[in-house]
RNA sequence: GGCUACGUAGCUCAGUUGGUUAGAGCGAGCGGCUCAUAUCCGCUAGGUCCGGAGUUCGAGUCUCCGCGUAGCCA
């Protein structure tokens, strides 16, 4: 058995969780959940980081502790991850006891190789950007990139020799071609490097909300020696070295491509340092755009990761998340692309194979898996074959973490799926009565659909688990193990159709359409019922029409109305509804009473000789004026819908 | 400005070391099926592979120049 050790950044608590974090934690989970699937051992991390100037800073401004204010503001990452149902081994927090402990040892061993040394920090300085600037970077007394003031400052700080790991970090990127990804970041990581590195600046005086340096109280870790410990320390560095051999190093640390130096220069020249193992590989992922718009706050497109929760399924947020962006490239959240995925992939292709699989084993088979020999059709033999090699196309995917491609896999034989039941017609072999072959055939498509199943799980875990609770299959036959060989669906096993997998979205209006439309509607509303076809409606428009069956309790004259009768109609509600109709010409009271006639019930309710109708009946009406009504056998119930 | 990527169908992208007629999904048009969530299946249309020059028997692929986009440059 291997294991798996995937990370997050810990997210800085000086703000409320986005789509970004949402999204990296969210990947780092459908790779774990996929380990965890293949038999691995996995552990995955995320957590928070809180300490710093900013925090301090923040909490002197709120009136309370720093300690307070971390407090508060990791607790919305926690049930953030908690409401997207993530499966972290463990939330880190830089201010948990275990983790100061890990970091002091960690200063401890970088001394201990003589990396660590006291000098003074002297710069151009600005507060509130946090960061110093060279010569040619100010100008008048600001900054020019930001334009805040800046001081010269000198600073007594503690350094980590950085610049002695310039080779053995080239050498690390040589030798390991996937250390850093994508291969640009690792081109962009490794001139960097060339050019030469300096000493990093590793402590600070001028604020105290961190980890004091041991042996100096005066200063504090400044921010990476603290952050990026946070890898080991939850594995049991310095602390519990069976565990700490058995996950250690990691197999992917997951980061956004702002933090990448830190990651992939600074981190690995630590562990060197402190004769530590290195992680396997640095992934730096994308940026998300919001309808193609970089996301920023002062836009106002800033997306709350809690509204994303409310507004969509979790399955729908995973899978378009994952399927959307390739690891690596920029990605754009757009809504419209988003429903588009969600119906065409997830409802239409998906959801409707196991729909229509699930309904012809209602029908044809009895609702119970067949008992059918090794396929030897040719369609059954290639159905077979394809779903044998999805499972090795996905593994593929995700070992170049390209989860993207493995759900494009995935479709991939769901398409195929429904493509073999388009060519074999189970339902025409049903109709021949040739029992056999429904049965093989209806066979090879649940199995396909459990290899489906069992695959999505990582990246749409409840939808998948729906799905694999139909087949009635137990958690032995829910792993890629199981997938091994065909033909893992037990032969009596009783079967459920779920309800319906994957709801169809509404796209969002396009901009312009709705423009012209609006104004197509305001220049020439009286001309359209002239123009040919301007009575056709679509099938959406004729869905908003509800329509069911009542029957009609009661009827009496309406009076001063010749044509109308007032009737009482039951249409499977709690209360009888009153209805309006104009067939009082047509029929007399007594003979309604009884019927069961179609009635449209969502058509707004009109008043009438005072009389609220609060539906309308349908009726046919002939040339001669008199009208006829369409009634229902006694065997349908009240309310039962028509389409 | 320097460096590194990228530019392929209306949209999103695939295109191994150069090798027949450049592909997929979505979208569009047409046809078919009826088990199914109006779904599914098939067919069709749509390309100056950013532009130009070069290497080669042969270039989407390699080289150079240009244009555009993105990222990095403590």
């Amino acid at each position: 058995m291997s294991k798996f050790y995937v990370t997050t950044p810990i997210y800085y608590v000086n703000g409320a969780p986005h789509l970004g974090h949402a999204y990296t934690t969210i990947l780092a989970d459908a790779m774990a959940r996929y380990h965890r699937l293949k038999g691995d051992d996995v552990y995955f991390l995320t957590g928070t980081d809180e300490h710093g100037l900013k925090i301090q800073r923040a909490a002197e401004e709120r009136g309370i502790s720093p300690q307070q204010l971390v407090d508060e503001n990791s607790a919305r990452f926690r049930e953030l991850f908690e409401r997207l149902e993530l499966t972290h081994d463990r939330f880190i927090r830089t201010t948990d006891d275990d983790h100061r402990k890990a970091v002091e040892a960690m200063v401890e061993h970088m001394k201990a190789s003589d990396d660590i040394y006291l000098d003074k920090y002297e710069g151009w300085y600005s507060a509130s950007d946090e960061a110093y600037y060279g010569e040619d970077e100010i100008e008048d007394g600001v900054a020019i990139a930001s334009g805040s003031p800046v001081e010269w400052v000198e600073e007594e700080s503690y350094f980590f020799r950085l610049s002695k790991y310039e080779d053995r970090l080239l050498q690390w990127y040589e030798d390991h071609p996937h250390s850093v990804a994508p291969e640009a970041r690792k081109n962009e990581v490794r001139t960097f490097v060339e050019s030469g590195l300096r000493d990093l600046s590793i402590s600070r005086t001028t604020f105290d909300w961190g980890i004091p340096m041991p042996d100096d109280a005066d200063h504090v870790l400044y921010v990476w020696v603290d952050a990026l410990t946070n890898y080991i320390t939850a594995v049991g560095a310095f602390d519990d070295t069976e565990r700490f051999e058995k996950y250690w190093p990691a197999d992917i640390h997951l980061i956004g491509k702002d933090i990448l130096r830190f990651h992939a220069v600074y981190w690995p020249a630590f562990l060197m340092s402190a004769g530590l193992p290195l992680p396997k590989q640095i992934y730096a992922h994308g940026w998300w755009t919001v309808e193609g718009e970089k996301m920023s706050k002062s836009k106002g497109n800033w997306v709350d990761a809690f509204d994303l929760v409310e507004e969509y399924e979790l399955d729908v947020l995973r899978y378009f998340t994952m399927r959307e962006m390739p690891l690596g490239n920029d990605g754009n959240f757009s809504k419209a692309r988003l429903v588009e995925r969600n119906n065409s992939e997830l409802a239409d292709n998906i959801g409707n194979l196991v729909n229509r699989t699930l309904s012809m084993s209602m029908g044809f088979i009895d609702a119970t898996i067949p008992d059918v020999a090794d396929p030897t059709d040719e369609a059954d033999v290639a159905l077979r074959d394809r779903a044998l090699a999805t499972v090795d196309a996905v593994d593929a995917a995700m070992e170049e973490r390209q989860p993207h491609r493995a759900l494009e896999h995935i479709t991939k034989l769901s398409g195929e799926t429904n493509n073999y039941i388009q060519t074999v017609q189970p339902w025409a072999h049903n109709k021949k009565g040739d029992a056999t072959r429904v049965e093989e055939t209806l066979y090879c498509a649940l199995e396909a659909i459990r290899y489906v199943a069992v695959l999505l799980s990582p990246f749409v875990p409840d939808a998948s688990r729906r799905i694999l609770d139909g087949l009635g299959v137990g958690n032995e036959l829910r792993t890629i193990n199981s997938l091994q060989s065909w033909g893992g669906l037990p032969a009596g096993t009783t079967i459920e159709k779920p309800d319906v997998l994957f709801q169809k979205l509404d796209p969002p209006p396009e901009p312009e359409d709705e423009e012209e439309e609006e104004q197509e509607a305001e220049e020439k509303p009286e001309k359209k019922g002239d123009e040919e076809g301007a009575n056709i409606i679509t099938f959406d428009q004729f869905l908003k029409v509800e329509m069911k069956v009542g029957q009609i309790i009661d009827a009496e004259p309406v009076e001063g109305a010749d044509k109308l009768l007032k009737l009482t109609a039951d249409v499977g509600e709690d209360q009888p509804r009153t209805v309006v109709a104009g067939i009082a010409k047509s029929f007399s009271p007594d003979e309604l009473k009884g019927l069961r006639v179609t009635m449209v019930t969502n058509l707004k309710p009109a008043k009438l000789f005072g009389i609220e109708s609060q539906a309308m009946v349908l009726a046919a009406k002939r040339d001669d004026g008199s009208l006829a009504l369409a009634t229902y056998p006694d065997d349908v119930p009240p309310g039962t819908g028509v389409s």
